[in-house]
DNA sequence: CTCTTAATGTTCGTTTATGATCGTTTTTTT
DNA sequence: AAAAAAACGATCATAAACGAACATTAAGAG
C-alpha cells in the first residue's frame, strides 16, 4: 500500500471491530509499528479515534469527555458566581434552572436552601437536587441531548409555558459587548426565551470567558435580565 | 492479555448483574486478581463503582436504601425477564419504558439495540440510555419522585398523550390471580393507563414475587397486555 | 540530473500494563 | 474469642508499548 490512504481504512476497521490494535494494523498494512502509532496519534489528535495502550477505540464517550472537560473549565470562578447567584434567591420560592455548567453549580449551592420548587430541563441538575428533601423538583420533558444531559425541543417548551417562576437562572454560550446574549443551539434558544417570558426575575449565570466567544443564536439582550 | 477496554465492560456487567466479583471477572477476562483489583480500585476512585470485599457494586447514589434493597431483590430473575423482554423488541422502533426496577433492567438490555426511540418517565433509565449513541431518548416531564427517580403527575401524562409507541414495557407493584395489575401509587396508575392506550404492544415486566403482594390501585387487566 | 520534502523505518531511553511477592486486613470458621 | 482462610494493597519486576530523534527512501520540482 502506498501512502496515507491508511487512515480512512483504519477508521473503517475501527468501526467494524470497535477496537484496532497496533499489531493487527501492522500486519494488515505491512508497515512498522511506529508508522501505525503515528497514524493513530494523528487520528486521535483530530478526535476521530481514542487512543488506548496497544491500539485505539472509537471515541464512544468523546462527547461526555468534552462535557466533563468543559465542566472543569473555570471551575473556581463558576462556584463563586453560583454562590452569588444562589444568594439572590430566597427560600420558599419557585426557580427555573436551565442547561449549562454554571447553572449546575448554582444547583449545588441551592442544596442549602429550604422549601424551593425547582424546575429544570437539565438531567444533571435533577440528579443533583434529587438528593435533597428540602427541594421539590419538576423536570420538563424533552429530547435528551447526550452531550450535556439537556432536555430540549417542544416538550420542554410546552411544560415551561404552563408554569411561572419567581426566579430563573439561565446560562449562555457567549456574550457580546453590546449586550446580546447568545447560544449555540437554536432549539435551546426557544426554551430560554420562553423561560424569560415566564419569570419575574431572570439571573444570568455567566463568567467573563463568554465575552471571548461567538455564537449564532440570540436569546435576549442583557437589558432583559436582572 | 490486552488492555483497558476492561473497565467499560466491567461497568456494563455491573449494570446487568448489580454486583461483580473479582473471581468472576478474573475468569471473564483471563487476567490475575491483582489486575482486576486495580481496575476496581480505579473505577471506585472515579466514582463509577463502589468497592466491597470480594468485588464491587453500583454506587448507592442518591436513591434511598429501600430502593436499593428492592433493587437487589430477585435480581437474577429480573435480568432473565429483562432479556426475554428485550428480545421481543426489534430494532428501529419506538418504545416506552415506565417506572420500575425491572424496566430498568430492560433498559440495560436495550443498550444492545439499534435505532430505537425510547420514551421514559424514569430518570434512571434516561441516565442508563444516555450512554448509547444508538438510542434516542425522550424524557417525559413531571414531578421528580425522590424515592425511585420516577417522573409522575400531569406533565408526564400530557407528554405521553402526544406520542404513540410500537411497544410499551410497564412494571407493576402487584398481580392478582384473577388478572388484575395493581400499583401502589394512584398517580402512577394514571400514567400507566395512558401508556397502554397509546401503545400497539404492551409488555408487562414482572416476576412471580408480585403475586404475593397487594396494592390498592388497579392499572389494567392481564388481558390488556401482550 | 540534483535538490527538496514528505513519508516511513530505525534506534533507544521512557512509560505503562500486568504479573508476582509478601505482609496486613477482613471475613469466615471453629 | 481465637484461628484459619480469603481478600487486600503496597512494592517490585518485566515485557510490551510508547514517543522523540535521527536515518533512509521515494517522489516531485527545478
Amino acid at each position: 500500500m502506498v501512502q496515507t490512504l491508511r487512515k480512512p481504512e483504519i477508521i473503517n476497521i475501527a468501526r467494524r471491530e470497535r477496537l484496532v490494535t497496533v499489531d493487527h494494523l501492522v500486519e494488515h498494512f505491512g508497515v512498522t509499528p511506529q508508522t501505525i502509532r503515528r497514524d493513530l496519534t494523528e487520528l486521535s489528535d483530530s478526535g476521530q479515534l481514542e487512543r488506548v495502550h496497544g491500539g485505539a477505540i472509537l471515541p464512544s464517550t468523546t462527547v461526555n469527555i468534552d462535557y466533563n472537560e468543559r465542566r472543569k473549565l473555570n471551575q473556581a470562578r463558576k462556584v463563586d458566581i453560583a454562590r452569588l447567584c444562589a444568594m439572590q434567591i430566597p427560600n420558599d420560592c419557585s426557580v427555573f434552572l436551565n442547561i449549562g455548567t454554571t447553572t449546575e453549580a448554582v444547583a449545588v449551592e441551592l442544596l442549602q436552601h429550604q422549601g424551593l420548587l425547582v424546575v429544570t430541563n437539565n438531567m444533571n441538575i435533577a440528579n443533583i437536587l434529587s438528593t435533597s428533601t428540602e427541594v421539590k423538583v419538576i423536570v420538563t420533558g424533552g429530547n435528551l441531548r447526550q452531550s450535556d444531559g439537556g432536555l430540549v425541543g417542544d416538550f420542554a417548551k410546552a411544560t415551561i409555558q404552563q408554569l411561572r417562576f419567581d426566579f430563573a437562572v439561565i446560562g449562555c454560550s457567549a456574550l457580546r459587548e453590546d449586550g446580546d446574549i447568545l447560544d449555540f443551539d437554536v432549539q435551546e434558544v426557544g426554551v430560554s426565551k420562553t423561560i424569560i417570558r415566564q419569570s419575574d426575575t431572570v439571573l444570568l449565570a455567566s463568567d467573563s470567558s463568554k465575552f471571548e466567544r461567538k455564537a449564532p443564536a440570540r436569546i435576549a439582550s442583557i437589558s432583559d435580565v436582572d
